[in-house]
DNA sequence: TATAGTTATTTCTGTTTTGCATATAAGGAG
DNA sequence: CTCCTTATATGCAAAACAGAAATAACTATA
């Protein structure tokens, strides 16, 4: 189509009813595996598959509102850290109307992701699969307990890769990974989150020095409790901004 | 608002005149200096403002689509790198009606910026003014030849703001400059670039390595043509993918 | 009370990267 | 042929980094 053509459609085009929503990608780390938040369908279209929580986008609030409240309404929301992801419309993408969707990513604690579970019995938590996240294929797929891989409904197999890929590409320069922690953490249970979500393993005195140097953490001079039979961990915290 | 107040506006919210725009962030680099296209509003609202090149997203393309042909509009379009920046939709941001936009940017080469002022001569060059780019303010300024600092439509300074934030984050682990290079280049003119974008200078050797080291260039033998008074730097070009 | 087992933390050492200074090369002008 | 300018290569010290090894702190058990 052309710019011209396009003129033509120009006043249908405006006043074609357009539906916007946002789609949430809640991420977290549970058992050392990266999972997200998803519902099953109940109703047509693609009944039966796994959908991200999501709603319209209100007459009176703007986008980071509109998946605020939507993400108010999952999870009881202490300090949750939450951006716009990339935005969606492909004309087919929901057959009932043209859809826009704008995709949010928010880490949860895993005890936020408890809370979730708790308020909305119909929210499950499904396995991020990456192996099927490659250079050439945004997508990611599903696993729900043991099911093997579980079908995603409409696009959203495609925002889950988009917000693993912003995830990997953010942990290095910014303190995302303190997202997915209590307040007071030990070094050992931040490693394991990067290389959750990175898939690798790093050196452990390496990993350490880049985080301190990094100047996103500080030492709180206290240990972890002492449970098990060794040296308890220094409790680290999260550094207020320079 | 909550999710139960919400709710009984959502039938309202589901079918109310939204209209959904793209806007493209032009940029390029003209005399070492960063520009941006942008168009000066004839009409109400924002009046005389300078705004950035958009259009309404059709019924049958998607936003990528839209966004395409809205640059080819402006371009002869051969190879240009664009991509999705962000998407703004506060209530209030077109007096109008609500309208969602999503942003895209893009990178020109200063032959095609040529082109498209030839093309449309109602887009005009603005410089954009970093300096009032900081960690607190996402806005970017603007400034038509010496006229100094001129205003800017709707929230396109914003727009503007984000898309040399995106630029300067990604010129450290991706080719994008090359895009705003012919397909052959100096390092020297490839270092004005980087230079002018960031708003820094580099020793030169140190450069030199860091961009045949990443991979993305490579040497072609050839020399520049021999036109001033000093020895004629190589050319390189964009190394193939790995 | 000692000792083994486990994990945390620090120290040490060699390697790689980086910034900068210097030297050399290639062209034109006079 | 010499001078001037810029490109490119080389050399070196400082800084950043990775990994191995040593040490510390704790529990459990003999």
């Amino acid at each position: 189509m052309n710019e011209a053509e396009f003129l033509k459609s120009y006043d249908a085009a405006a006043f074609e009813p357009y539906a916007v929503t946002v789609d949430l990608v809640l991420i977290s780390i549970i058992d050392d595996q990266l999972v997200t938040l998803v519902k099953r369908r109940t109703q047509h279209p693609e009944i039966g598959k796994w959908a991200l929580p999501g709603g319209f986008v209100g007459t009176n609030e703007n986008l980071d509102e509109a998946a605020l409240r939507v993400l108010r309404a999952k999870t009881s929301l202490d300090d949750i850290w939450l951006e716009q992801l990339y935005s969606f419309g492909n004309p087919k993408r929901d057959p009932r109307m043209r859809v826009i969707s704008v995709a949010y990513f928010a880490l949860l604690p895993d005890h936020v992701v408890e809370d979730a579970l708790k308020r909305d019995p119909d929210l499950k938590l499904a396995r991020i699969l990456t192996q099927d996240l490659t250079d050439a294929n945004d997508c990611a797929a599903l696993q729900i307990e043991g099911k093997g891989k579980v079908e995603t409904a409409f696009d959203h197999a495609e925002m889950l890769g988009v917000a693993v890929k912003r995830l990997r590409g953010k942990l290095n320069y910014t303190p995302i990974a303190l997202s997915l922690l209590p307040e007071r953490f030990t070094l050992r249970a931040l490693q394991t989150i990067h290389e959750t979500i990175l898939d690798t393993s790093f050196n452990k005195p390496a990993f350490r020095r880049r985080m301190l140097d990094s100047g996103m953490i500080e030492g709180t001079g206290e240990r972890e409790p002492a449970g098990g039979a060794y040296r308890p961990a220094e409790l680290y915290q999260r550094k207020p901004q320079t």
